[in-house]
RNA sequence: GCCGAAAUAGCUCAAUUGGUAGAGCAACUGACUUGUAAUCAGUAGGUUGCGGGUUCAAUUCCUGCUUUCGGCACCA
């Protein structure tokens, strides 16, 4: 899909539109004070204060029409500069654009555009006249809160965007309508993955059996992959003491975030929302010597947090999820190396699921933000510096973004966009130096002192289920056939004749442990097929008297209308070969 | 949590201005016995998300809650 900001002629487009916008709402609502109206990737919003009066998605039509208006009547969009106080007097009705120019130092001259009678304090560049901008769409309304600060008041912020052609923005359109065809939570229900009942509860979706074998595979797969490479895994309870949390910091972070506190006699115990904690105890349970680092623990680990209502979503963000979770405990003079292995652990697992789309982000701490982060300069730049020395040598590409760290420390995080546009963190690796202090964890160097090791927090996976929810969408629900819960759907032409066949052929394909099913109802060929091929089923074998006379199969795989007759032996060797790759 | 919207059969959707709900698919029964994306006929299926109110009468209007959706905020 277009990325208007980076486009350089949509993005003054879509800016001007913005204005546009913003005119039809001022003729429309003559109370509206506006914010601000920036051009985004999905096109241009603008927030914008309505007092009393509320836009609904339904009044969209209308602010469509007056914007045509507009647009007709060609105005001039004209460039106006002028000193700060100037700005200040043309303002002095809006306290969002005041609020705005007093940011902006004495001597800037200040720009603003003008269009008919309305103006907007703006630094441009814009089109040359409202004629300019013909082919937009008003997209959604919602609440946004001013300055992103959910302490202040919610805004009204109407979404946009606007093309050069008609073309082009029905081609949009229709990009926008596919994807939602793409949503996790639409494949999931049409292929039986995952269900939600309000009687269970928000955010606690339910595997059904496909979803359920899916996500035994990945965790097959992930922990095979680990396992290999030199990880212990460990199995720990999904609650612990509200002291454990107290001790880890992480109690006084996220508190409101978790399942309360159950109290029973003298004992107070949480769900627990990670893993970490579990991890450390276990890292103490022995004395470790130098020589014994890096000791790199894992676990497929249930985590319960009690996310914001408005925050859950299908299978990408629940409030029950599994973890791929793993902690390395390593001398500071081993983080490159194991930074290094996670980072290889990471692409290489993209690329079995052929994933391209992603980017990696140094998540950094908010240095103003005293509050969420721990306050040790020492110990923020060490990791900080020691993680971007980690990535320039790597010679990783990647983008860094302040206030998206840990509490404890900075993260390498990998960013998905999914099918509706979110942007998720699909794996993270996280350096460490707080946990083991917190936790007074130690190993014996050399020299006979006790030395304090590093943390480095990192899911490959990150969650199964946020995991499998952008599979879905990148596949389309056509998942490989490593990974299909039904693999191969077998259809006789004549259950009279060839059922006996079909469940030879069956048996033998589960002798090789490859997930079969025989469809024996009393229906036609074509029938069964569409089934099949709806049910996005890898491989499809129709057995007739062809096959059953030479004991050969014929099959069609999920993407192609082609069907080949080959020997059984051929054929398990054929799949065998495809699903061997992937473990 | 905040701003807005929605909730009708297992699924996808209908139902003028208030007059106790319909279709297709799926399910079940029967007929057909079929070689690559839907054979035909019949049957059954609903306290219209849950509770309260207005009304002679509520799927429809009002109200509280729940869940879902679009954003915002949050995301260890």
């Amino acid at each position: 899909m277009e990325n208007i900001k980076e486009n350089e002629k949509l993005n003054v487009l879509n800016h001007s539109c913005a204005h546009l916008l913003a005119h039809a709402v001022k003729r429309l609502y003559p109370n509206a004070k506006f914010w601000v109206g920036p051009v985004i990737e999905e096109g241009f919003y603008y927030d914008i204060d309505l007092g009393d009066e509320v836009i609904k998605e339904e009044d969209l039509p209308k602010i469509e029409k007056e914007m045509k208006k507009i647009s007709k009547s060609d105005k001039r969009i004209v460039r106006l500069e002028i000193t700060k106080q100037e700005a200040l007097d043309m303002f002095k009705n809006d306290s969002y654009k005041i609020d705005l120019i007093n940011n902006m130092s004495d001597d800037e001259i200040i720009s603003a555009y003008k269009q008919d009678d309305f103006v907007d304090l703006c630094r441009g560049p814009h089109m040359p006249t409202t004629k300019s901008m013909k082919y937009f769409k008003l997209l959604k309304v919602s609440g946004a809160y001013y300055k992103g600060d959910s302490k202040n008041k919610m805004l009204q912020r109407i979404y946009g965007i606007c093309f050069e052609t008609e073309e082009d923005l029905n081609k949009h359109l229709q990009l926008l309508e596919e994807a939602k065809q793409r949503d996790h939570r639409k494949i999931g229900k049409d292929l039986d993955i995952f269900m939600n009942s309000e009687l269970v509860g928000k955010g606690l979706p339910l595997w059904l059996p496909n979803g359920a074998m899916v996500r035994m595979l990945l965790d097959r797969y992930i922990t095979d992959k680990e396992i290999r490479l030199g990880y212990k895994h460990v199995c720990t309870p999904s609650l612990g003491s509200k002291k454990l949390y107290e001790t880890s910091g992480h109690w006084d972070h996220y508190k409101d975030d978790m399942f309360p506190v159950m109290k029973l006699d003298d004992e107070e115990y949480v769900l627990r929302p990670m893993n970490c904690p579990h991890h450390m105890m276990i890292y103490k349970n022995s004395l470790h010597s130098y020589k014994d680092l890096p000791i790199r623990l894992a676990e497929i680990a249930n985590d319960f947090r009690y996310e914001a209502s408005g925050a859950v979503c299908g299978i990408e963000r629940t409030r029950a999820f599994t973890q791929n979770d793993s902690h390395i405990f390593a001398r500071v003079d081993q983080i490159k190396e194991e930074f290094e292995g996670v980072v290889k652990l990471i692409l290489d697992i993209y690329k079995d699921f052929g994933f391209k789309d992603y980017e990696f982000r140094l998540s950094l701490r908010d240095k103003d933000d005293k509050e969420k982060y721990l306050d040790d300069d020492e110990m923020w730049e060490k990791a900080e510096s020691e993680l971007r020395k980690v990535l320039t040598e790597l010679n990783l590409p990647f983008y860094e973004a302040q206030g998206e760290a840990a509490f404890y420390g900075p993260k390498l995080d990998v960013q998905v966009k999914s099918a509706i546009g979110h942007d998720v963190t699909l794996s993270t690796c996280q350096l460490d130096f707080l946990l083991p202090e917190r936790f007074d964890l130690s190993y014996i160097d050399k020299d006979g002192s006790k030395k304090r090791p590093v943390v480095i927090h990192r899911a490959i996976l990150g969650s199964l289920d946020r995991f499998l929810a952008f599979l879905l969408e990148e596949t389309k629900g056509a998942l490989p056939l490593w990974l299909s819960p039904v693999q191969v759907n077998i259809i006789p032409v004549n259950n009279e004749y060839h059922l006996r066949y079909a469940c030879e052929i069956k048996n033998i394909l589960r002798e090789n442990d490859i997930r079969v099913e025989l469809d024996d109802r009393e229906e036609k060929v074509a029938y069964k097929l569409r089934e099949s091929v709806t049910r996005k089923i890898p491989i499809t074998l129709i057995l007739g008297d062809k096959e059953k006379e030479n004991g050969n199969i014929s099959y069609r795989k999920y993407h192609s209308d082609e069907t080949i007759t080959t020997t059984k032996e051929d054929f398990i060797v054929l799949l065998k070969n495809e699903i061997k790759n992937y473990k």
